[in-house]
RNA sequence: GGCCCCUUCGUCUAGCGGUUAGGACGCGGCCCUUUCACGGCUGAAACACGGGUUCGAUUCCCGUAGGGGUCACCA
């Protein structure tokens, strides 16, 4: 396979086999922006002047011998027809978050008249990553008035696109009729990845035009996660149903010049086709009924849907950027609908116009897309034909993301929220972030990468092309891993409304420091967030403790005299440092003959109630002597059970 | 059913014609050790199958099987 490799940061590249292949590889032209500026590792948020960048052509560089005198398969050049469905890259299921708390950001107020200036800081805001908020907390104010405000701008700001701009331009664009799933999620990483590494822009658009289906609490969940994960837009979001207007003078263009036209056929009629259809065992696809018949010949008034005029013969490529060269024959594509009977646009219609006035360079989205692929560029040939500026983007399909039984991640195989990795499973964004980028994304054998690592080496030719499971196990080690490299305050803030929860109490200022202070021996042995929760419960527990069995067990009789011991020892400490409090329970051991262990573990089942926890030394450090010696005599004189 | 895509340890992946098929998670063992973790070392574990092409295929081609996606006035 002639697949030409793009080493990041070389500016080289490789062409390892010079074969014919006939599944061309990826458009292997190379992207020259590493050449050009191989030091970018990032662009600042907003990005109103990124380095010219020449586009990526979605065409085997002409100079790629091996790529374009490869062929298409017979497998290849087999046709096909279809039209896609919803995917990945956008959220599904509504799910209210009891837990999820509303942005900071959504506090802002913002007046009616928005100037240029706020606008900018408007982006900065939702491109900001947001403030962690975790189980517990409270939504400071509703997003209605935000998401107003947003709506308000998106009007504007398409005309900024251009649709001629070197520089790349990726676009996530979910269509808010539930929460962003991790699907979505992974999505939108790679697409704002990629735009980091060309040094291009990143934007987000709500694909908003079914009006039934879609909530602004789905707008606000969808911002939420996106805003956790550090993945806001570099421009507001365009909201797709503001557009309207716009999409439908392209139909009606597409309408003038003969590319679509009118269809009379009624959802009964259209219905009864499918039926017949299906009866015969024939391919489902509408027969082009009206497509050369007189709109004169149908019944005054009677609605109408704008459909495309597809050509009938030949065939449509798409050079994915992940999947190769894919051929399906035109014969295998119907005339699909532009714009509904109530004038409003179809998806295959809006993502196309809105693409090419964000002047979107590379789609990048789940694979289950990848037949709408031929479709749209059906609408974009056609529109090419009538002005210019219609530019074929790069495609590239990504493959979904698998629940562990193999089928596509939906709400019934795990796709949760982000929101629930944040507030139900306690999960860093880092450490999602990290997973998302090795599900379908690899480079040699990094595995723990940071962002700004990620930026360096993501490219879509590390994109595999086969689907992957979910490792909620992996997840979890990632988190692990997170969590011992995160800074303590921060921690003990994300941690804090945990504790609190489950101890259904308020911790004062004073826990809350020593919260923090434990964080150090908390963090090496949790997981999520969760965990280090449970683990720190004991330190704000009021003195009778209540014991697990295995700390019962422990405290038998001589251990309870041990105990009482200790106290007496621990009472005349000098100074309560960790150091100190080793010296005196060494010296214990020593004197009761006795192993460390020994010592420790009656130890550790008065103070914490439980087996398992941080070092001994540090339980004693952290309780304070006050509270060690309540915890050790209460537990010394207790009656032996 | 039509069309499209995919197939390396259980999972995520590296590999791009010649490797003892590497790493990570998970699992087992050992070490460290006051418990549990962390950390270190170590073990078991994979090229779906069948044909080609080639001196030589995990790698290129074809097929089979299996899996997935998609077929709306949803996106």
């Amino acid at each position: 396979m002639a697949r030409t490799i793009f080493r990041a940061g070389t500016g080289r590249t490789d062409r390892t086999s010079a074969v014919i292949s006939t599944k061309v590889a990826r458009p292997s032209g190379g992207c020259p922006s590493n050449v050009a500026f191989p030091h970018i590792k990032r662009q600042p948020i907003v990005a109103s002047k990124a380095p010219a960048i020449t586009i990526w052509r979605n065409r085997p560089d002409p100079g790629d011998k091996a790529a374009s005198a490869a062929t298409p398969s017979a497998k290849q050049q087999k046709a096909s027809h279809c039209a896609g469905s919803s995917s990945q890259n956008q959220a599904t299921m509504p799910a209210p978050s009891p837990t999820g708390a509303q942005s900071p950001t959504c506090s802002r107020s913002v007046s009616s008249h928005v100037s240029s200036a706020e606008k900018i800081s408007i982006a900065r805001v939702l491109s900001r990553p947001r403030q962690e908020v975790c189980r517990g907390s409270k939504a400071m104010l509703g997003g209605v008035e935000f998401m107003d405000q947003i709506r308000r701008m998106s009007k504007n700001m398409t005309a900024s696109a251009t649709g001629k701009s070197k520089q790349v331009v990726t676009r996530f664009a979910p269509s808010p009729t539930g929460y962003l799933h991790i699907g979505g999620a992974r999505t939108a990483l790679f697409n704002w990845l990629f735009a980091r590494h060309h040094g291009g822009k990143f934007l987000l658009r709500i694909e908003d035009t079914d009006r039934a289906r879609s909530t602004e609490a789905a707008v606000a969940a969808i911002f939420d996660g996106l805003d956790w994960l550090g993945l806001g837009g570099d421009e507001p979001a365009v909201f797709q149903f503001e557009r309207t207007p716009r999409h439908a003078e392209v139909a009606a263009q597409l309408l003038a010049a003969g590319h679509a036209y009118k269809c009379f056929a009624t959802p009964e009629e259209l219905a009864e086709l499918r039926e017949q259809q299906r009866a015969a065992k024939l391919p489902m696809r509408y027969d082009g009924r009206w497509r050369d018949r007189d709109p004169g010949e149908a019944p005054e008034g009677a609605p109408y849907v704008i459909r495309i005029k597809a050509p009938r013969e030949g065939e449509t490529v798409v050079e994915d950027a992940v999947q190769g060269r894919v051929v399906v024959q035109n014969a295998e594509l119907d005339d699909m609908i532009l714009l509904r009977s109530d004038g409003t646009p179809t998806y295959m219609l809006a993502v196309v116009v809105d693409d090419r006035d964000m002047g979107v360079t590379h789609v990048i989205r789940g694979d289950d897309h990848l037949n709408n692929a031929f479709r749209q560029l059906t609408i974009i040939k056609a529109m090419a034909q009538i002005e210019t500026g219609w530019d074929e983007p790069v495609y590239a399909h990504i493959p979904l993301i698998h629940g562990s039984d193999g089928a596509k991640l939906s709400k019934r195989h795990g796709a949760l929220g982000v929101d629930a990795y944040r507030d139900e499973m306690g999960m860093l964004p880092e450490a999602v972030l990290n997973y998302l980028l090795r599900l379908g994304w690899g480079h040699g054998d990094e595995e723990l990468i940071s962002l700004d690592r990620a930026i360096e080496l993501f490219d879509i030719d590390g994109v595999g092309r086969s689907p992957s499971r979910f490792d909620i196990k992996k997840l979890e080690n990632l988190n692990g891993h997170y969590l011992r490299e995160a800074e303590d305050v921060r921690l003990a803030a994300l941690v804090a409304p945990r504790v609190e929860s489950r101890l259904d109490t308020r911790l004062a200022p004073a826990q809350a420091d020593i919260l923090r202070q434990a964080m150090g021996s908390l963090k090496p042995r949790a997981k999520t967030l969760n965990e280090i929760a449970e683990g720190a419960e004991f330190l704000f527990k009021s003195c009778p403790l209540d014991f697990d069995e295995k700390a019962t067990a422990l405290l038998d009789e001589p251990a309870r005299a041990l105990l009482i011991k200790t106290a007496d020892a621990l009472r005349t400490v000098p100074s309560w440092t960790v150091e100190a409090i080793e010296d005196v329970i060494r010296r214990v051991a020593e004197d009761a003959g006795l192993g460390l262990g020994k010592v420790a573990q009656p130890l550790r089942a008065a103070l914490t109630g439980r087996t398992v926890s941080p070092g001994i030394f540090d339980v004693l450090f952290l309780l304070g002597r006050e509270e060690s010696l309540d915890r050790l005599i209460a537990a010394g004189h207790a009656a032996a059970s």
